[in-house]
DNA sequence: ACAGTGACTAATA
DNA sequence: GTATTAGCCACTG
């Protein structure tokens, strides 16, 4: 770890992340666009990892361009985060998010 | 310092 | 329409 100099980058993450609404979901590239960090949506996912180790992040409301839940595995159960999703109001089917482009919580829009 | 890996996305075949 | 390749940036060995 790098003593935490690039805070700056999961910082945002995490408010973004937090801010996001209950029953809403958004994906790894809007927020790296959100942050400017544009094409680089591996750092979200990798700066997710970090904030859910660290803080209580919920992560399971970030999924990735399809809707799928790809990072379930990450989380203590696979099932937990569909259940999270689910008991939220978000409808998920075969790992991926039901009406996710109605669902979908764009940062630089909502929270703009 | 180099190579491999990864919770991604878009373009190409 | 599915499969593969390439670009992306940070972390680990």
């Amino acid at each position: 770890m790098a003593k935490g100099n690039d805070e700056n980058f999961f910082k945002n993450v995490y408010e973004v992340v937090k801010l996001i609404p209950a029953g809403r979901v958004t994906s790894y590239g809007a927020i790296a666009s959100y942050l400017g960090s544009k094409g680089s949506a591996r750092m979200v996912g990798w700066a997710l990892i970090a904030s859910h180790a660290k803080s209580n992040i919920p992560a399971y409301r970030v999924v990735n361009r399809t809707g799928m839940l790809t990072g379930k595995q990450h989380f203590e159960s696979p099932d937990a985060m569909q259940a999270s999703l689910e008991r939220e109001g978000v409808r998920v089917e075969n790992d991926k998010v039901v009406d996710f482009e109605k669902l979908f919580w764009n940062p630089a829009k909502e929270l703009l």
